[in-house]
DNA sequence: ATATAATGTTAGGCCACGGAACAAATTGGC
DNA sequence: GCCAATTTGTTCCGTGGCCTAACATTATAT
């Protein structure tokens, strides 16, 4: 039951439920393809004549297309119907501190091309730099199909809405309109996200489940910071002013460590891999001084995880002690929201078979339902992946989403 | 954008546009009565013999009626337009620990008469005297216009999709299925909602603000315990299981007092009444204990509120920590929702000028943008009413509300 | 009295749902 | 080998409701 905002809403027209039936039909042949179109029809209680005249709008527009006739037991073969993912093309931009990933994919995911780069400090320089690799991928993959939009993935807090970058501290940007820029300068729709709600959009797009909708949960990212993505029926929470679903710094002891967010004993300041390092040097852990202690001990946390697999009783100790704080964010994440799933992503998935039993019972010791305690929560590796995926998805998601209506 | 569930769609037929705009049509009446038929076209950029179409049918069913007609600086005198609330009855009903309030009301929230009697355990026998006030209060009153429905707010677990309460430690009842039972038993249509939850639709369809809508907001009723309902975009937060949106149970401090959810350091141990009055007491709180030795005492919070008030130190600083963890608690709130609004129910609020300058400080420290920080925090006194209100919603609102589509 | 301006009503075109009949393609029985 | 049965997919038409446009109503200003 939802309250109609009465300063923003959207009038219901003549062809609004052309326009509502086409997306069921066209995500009902996405999630169950192959599929017939007297099965569409039959899903979805609707006549068969309507289903006709939908799939022949989306296979002139080329949304679908027609696979060949399989076998029934009886009767006329059906012709199976396809969602096309060939030859609809996006590119698709992981900025990191570092290192910035420029893809062009398929709305499948898939790649075709992958570059990266070193990061550029200046917006205007770095824009100008995305534009021209954007432009050479294009050129020499124009046999590929047609490119429909740039997503972009970027750490930090995103107006998703204008594509501007409100506050990045790890590219040290402030305000940086990216979304409209590169629009301009590329020529092409360009979607601006934050990296865990990126994450969190490749999981519900793309992430293959068994059957079951994923429309309430949470994305976990772990890495320098700890970031959230949160997803409450089917859309991301964003809250007043796109800083919603930050849970990595929900305060955990008010004695606990300072965090960079200048408050005390924050998740991040726990469970980040630079707070693991830091905890695996035996140093206490201080927002000032961890990157640069991290930095002269020349560790990354896979060295840490590699460590504890070789029976480092330092290493495991200090990931044990990883896994009982993010076990107890994890818990208020539950207790909170009661999502279906949670997803852990970054390099600390890795070393899962060794967190997992100490998070599932802290988890079970905190939830405060039965409920709650089974709360399935999942490791993703690959993270970098997620965050390309994501990207795309940013660019393919709107032509498969649910009409704004009312 | 929202991903369309394909296990659970609402297809659209051809009433959808009709049925859509219709209800953006009440709910502008509702939001800006008076108001003209011509006034009601400009807004929804629509063609004025649509609204003629629209605005007869909803006067023939009796959702709206005509007032008079307004003076106008030059033209045709437009007729004025106005939901109807009178004659539109609810009965609405507060379960809560020790006494329940049985109230018969109009749309409005207007109470047209109120009763109370102790709470009984037995589920049967409550149901059953439910049944005989009900039918008394109704034919006491047949004249006051039509009972549409009644409305239940339960302390403690609802799902409010099947009436059914999950879970109510305070009235000892486990999976006791009222919403049905009290339907069958009255002839009426029933809906059983959780108090913050329903507290939390009280203030968004009958709160007053000035113009603003209110679509993302946060409840935080504190009594006994403490219970938050959460409104992301016009809906409440629901979660897997019915146990989404309870932030009286996160942790505060891992060395805190034990509380009644077998965690430790909870806000609800920190800044519930029961807390309050024992931390006046100079007592150390204990779930196990708290309720006796509050009982022996024979104070309530409002005598600690009086007690501060009247320059009684101790009162005041018991009243000052309970600000400081309810502050850090709404932190919390702020920095993983970000609402655009919090409000405060329950006594507590009547100390509200001794609590809310340590509140807000709290809050702006631990921000973590300054869009945060200012993130309004207002009370509500009379929490009773703020609950029977709540349970006139439960029968209201669906009639105003989006009708869900895709 | 006439022009102007505003509110509200009535009439008809047309798009798309919704039901039903029909065409197409395949299997199985006699 | 023909016909019934079965399943898929298409075509056709009635009808509800949006949408444009013309029109009626009622006020003020000149």
């Amino acid at each position: 039951m939802r309250k109609i905002n009465t300063r923003s809403f959207v009038r219901a027209t003549r062809g609004t439920p052309r326009e509502v039936n086409r997306q069921i039909l066209l995500n009902l042949v996405r999630e169950h393809e192959p599929i017939s179109r007297a099965d569409l029809a039959r899903r979805m209680e609707i006549a068969p004549g309507m289903v006709t005249s939908m799939v022949f709008e989306l296979l002139a527009e080329g949304a679908l297309y027609e696979g060949a006739t399989i076998d029934a037991p009886r009767g006329r073969r059906p012709q199976m119907l396809f969602v096309r993912t060939r030859g609809r093309l996006a590119i698709s931009i992981d900025v990191r501190f570092r290192r910035t990933y420029v893809m062009l994919g398929d709305f499948s995911g898939r790649a075709i091309a992958l570059e990266a780069f070193d990061t550029l400090d200046d917006p205007t320089a770095f824009i100008a730099e995305l534009k021209r690799r954007a432009e050479s991928l294009l050129a020499h993959h124009s046999d590929a199909g047609h490119c429909e939009g740039v997503g972009v993935v970027v750490p930090g807090m995103v107006d998703s809405v204008t594509g501007r970058v409100l506050n990045s501290p790890h590219l040290g940007w402030r305000n940086v309109d990216l979304g409209s820029e590169l629009a301009a300068a590329i020529g092409l729709p360009t979607y601006v996200e934050n990296a865990p709600i990126a994450c969190a959009l490749a999981q519900m797009w793309l992430g293959k489940r068994d059957g079951t909708e994923l429309t309430d949960f949470v994305y976990v990212n772990v890495s320098d910071g700890v970031g959230t993505g949160v997803v409450v029926n089917g859309q991301v929470l964003r809250g007043r002013r796109n800083t919603a679903g930050e849970f990595g710094h929900v305060p955990l002891n008010p004695e606990g460590p300072d965090c960079h967010c200048g408050g005390r004993g924050c998740l991040e300041a726990y469970v980040s891999d630079l707070a693991t390092i830091v905890r695996y040097l035996g140093e206490p852990f201080s927002p000032k001084t961890a990157r640069a202690v991290v930095q002269a001990s020349g560790l990354t946390i896979a060295d840490v995880i590699a460590r504890a697999r070789a029976r480092d009783q330092r290493a495991v100790n200090a990931l044990e002690e990883t896994a009982r704080h993010l076990g107890a964010g994890l818990s208020v994440i539950i207790n909170t929201l009661s999502p279906s799933l949670i997803c852990v992503g970054g390099e600390i998935a890795e070393a899962w078979d060794m967190l997992e039993p100490i998070i599932r019972r802290i988890i079970a010791a905190r939830a405060l339902t039965d409920n709650a305690a089974v709360t399935p929560v999942i490791p993703e590796m690959a993270t970098s992946e997620a965050r390309l995926r994501g990207a795309t998805v940013l660019v393919a998601a709107p032509l498969f989403a649910a009409p704004s209506i009312a």
